[in-house]
DNA sequence: CTGCTTTTT
DNA sequence: ATTGTAAAAAGCAGA
């Protein structure tokens, strides 16, 4: 019989880790099914503190059960020097192995017995645990890309890109390392003597912010730059990387899903991440048409309809809010309807981007001056239009009030479904950190609550498509976003049991929306 | 390794 | 008195 490390390097998806996932997949590797997991140490302790650097197993017995031990890495070294863990003698593993067994039964006693225990338990038991399976079977299939696409949008974006560089040294009168924030600082502000806009902790800035307002102004080497950073990013971090994470026994990209990732309990995806694909530009659409279904199948693509808003309109109660979402349509126009008491169809699409822009920033916790900023208007008049906004909103103002003093209170805020939030920075004596407090407190019983709802939704569509004895799967979760393959046959019943678990994930004070759409590609199967 | 910049929701 | 929008991952330059 060959040993469980032959078996992951054959197939490299089962990723060598202390978490339950990685073991769990590891074990598919070797042909052993985990039929389910009752607890996992990692998701007790982030659902206990999740702003804590580390709930890694060797940190936690450190801690709590003052006990040293050995991992991984300390086995078979680090980066380039790490050996095989193959190499190591079965003893010596096996020894580290019952350490570690030991230290998780000890901490699933210490955890238990916790004060904030009774708090975790249902959302360990009902949404955490139970999603170890799902995101394990959405890393174990992967999803596929079309690499030859890729390479030849590699080659076009190459040659722009040389075009591009030309013009750029040509407006300059001199050649530079375009990557270099230090070398482009000189020829932007000493050799060709731009105005500087805003400042870094070690120079002027050139951020796309910048740029843009530097273009404005008429300069070309500014506006040649802002196409160069998107198109040196966009093929860097892509379309040259991606080919590269194929595996090659699968021919499919696996990503990690990370439960233990955002403080506010939001998944994040890495290796590579597959959560911040492109889509804002021509460019980035492109890369997204790479993504493509199985021979015989479609994407169903399913996003949730403002959850974040819907969740405020909840949380408080505010009656304009909740009116709103009940009547269905447009929320922005909604919205901009009530702050500037016009008809709805007297609603100008000037008016319906000032109203997004304000929501956008209500569930941010932004202040009057970035306001003003985006808008296009002075800080004062910024003022008065959030002032005219929370008289119209008068039940948002109250909670988002009622939310930082119970922060200051307690010490931490709660989503819906009482995920936790420490904010320490509450008490800091320093401005700054106490206002980034403050709308860290604003804003993550929203993103909380809403990464509460997406992951209930999965853990039910996954137990729904096993009962159903659907082959189709679920494949990323992007925040407020599903990504699944479905067979022809079964693309109608997949569409209605995803909208169907999405949507009734909860009973919230407004509805829950899905919007579903079907295609041959990520991007055309966004509604 | 840190800082800057960019990508997504 | 003082900044300035939440949460991530990753590439590159330069020390």
């Amino acid at each position: 019989m060959r040993s469980l490390s032959e078996l992951l390097e054959d197939r490299s998806i089962a990723k060598l880790g202390h978490d339950l996932k990685n073991a769990w997949l590891a074990l598919r590797a070797a042909g052993i099914e985990l039929a389910g997991a009752s607890y996992d140490v990692m998701l007790a302790s982030f659902l206990l503190d999740p702003g804590r650097r580390s709930h890694a197993l060797e940190v936690l017995a450190t801690e709590h059960l003052n006990a040293a031990l050995t991992t991984v890495a300390d086995l078979i070294g680090k980066g380039k020097s790490a050996r095989s863990p193959s190499d190591v003698a079965v003893g010596v593993m096996a020894a580290s192995s019952c350490a570690n067994a030991w230290a998780v039964l000890g901490l699933r006693d210490r955890f238990t017995s916790q004060p904030g225990a009774t708090a975790v338990g249902p959302l360990l038991e009902r949404i955490e645990v139970p999603l170890i399976g799902v995101l394990a079977d959405m890393e174990w299939r992967g999803i596929r890309i079309d690499s030859d696409r890729l390479r030849d949008l590699s080659k076009r974006f190459g040659a722009e890109l040389r075009d591009i560089e030309q013009s750029i040294f040509d407006a300059a009168g001199t050649d530079f390392n375009l990557n270099s924030t230090q070398q482009l600082r000189q020829i932007l502000f000493d050799k060709l003597q731009l105005p500087v806009i805003k400042r870094t902790k070690t120079g002027p800035s050139t951020d796309a912010g910048v740029l843009i307002q530097l273009a404005d102004l008429g300069f070309d080497v500014p506006r040649l730059l802002l196409d160069y950073r998107e198109l040196s990013k966009l093929k860097s971090t892509y379309v040259d990387v991606l080919p590269g994470n194929v595996n090659p026994d699968t021919g499919r990209i696996h990503t990690s899903f990370n439960q233990t990732g955002a403080a506010t309990g939001r998944l994040s995806s890495s290796n590579p991440n597959l959560q911040n694909i492109p889509v804002r530009t021509p460019r980035g659409e492109l890369i997204r048409q790479c993504f493509v279904p199985a021979e015989g199948c479609s994407f169903v693509v399913a996003d949730y309809s403002q959850i974040e808003l819907r969740v405020l309109a909840h949380l408080s109660q505010d009656p304009a809010f909740i009116e709103a979402f009940r009547q269905g349509g447009d929320i922005h126009s909604q919205t901009a309807a009530i702050i500037f008491d016009v008809a709805p169809d007297q609603v100008t699409p000037d008016m319906r981007a000032r109203a997004k822009t304000i929501n956008f920033a209500t569930i941010y916790g932004q202040g009057p001056f970035s306001l003003a900023r985006q808008l296009g208007i002075s800080q004062e008049e910024a003022k008065e239009f959030i002032k005219l906004y929370f008289a119209r909103f008068a039940g948002v103002r109250r909670f988002l009030d009622e939310t930082v003093q119970n922060a200051r209170r307690l010490g931490y805020v709660e989503t819906l479904f009482g995920r936790r939030r420490y904010i320490p920075e509450l008490k800091d004596l320093n401005y700054n950190i106490r206002a980034f407090g403050e709308r860290t407190a604003m804003n993550s019983p929203m993103q909380g609550s809403a990464a509460d709802l997406i992951k209930i939704a999965m853990v039910n569509l996954a137990a729904a498509m096993k009962q159903g004895g659907l082959k189709s799967a679920m494949l990323l979760q992007v925040h407020d976003e599903l990504v699944l393959e479905a067979t022809h046959q079964e693309v109608d019943r997949v569409v209605e049991i995803t909208r169907h678990e999405m949507q009734q994930a909860a009973e919230l004070s407004v509805p829950l929306v899905a919007d579903v759409g079907v295609g041959p590609n990520w991007l055309e199967a966004k509604a």
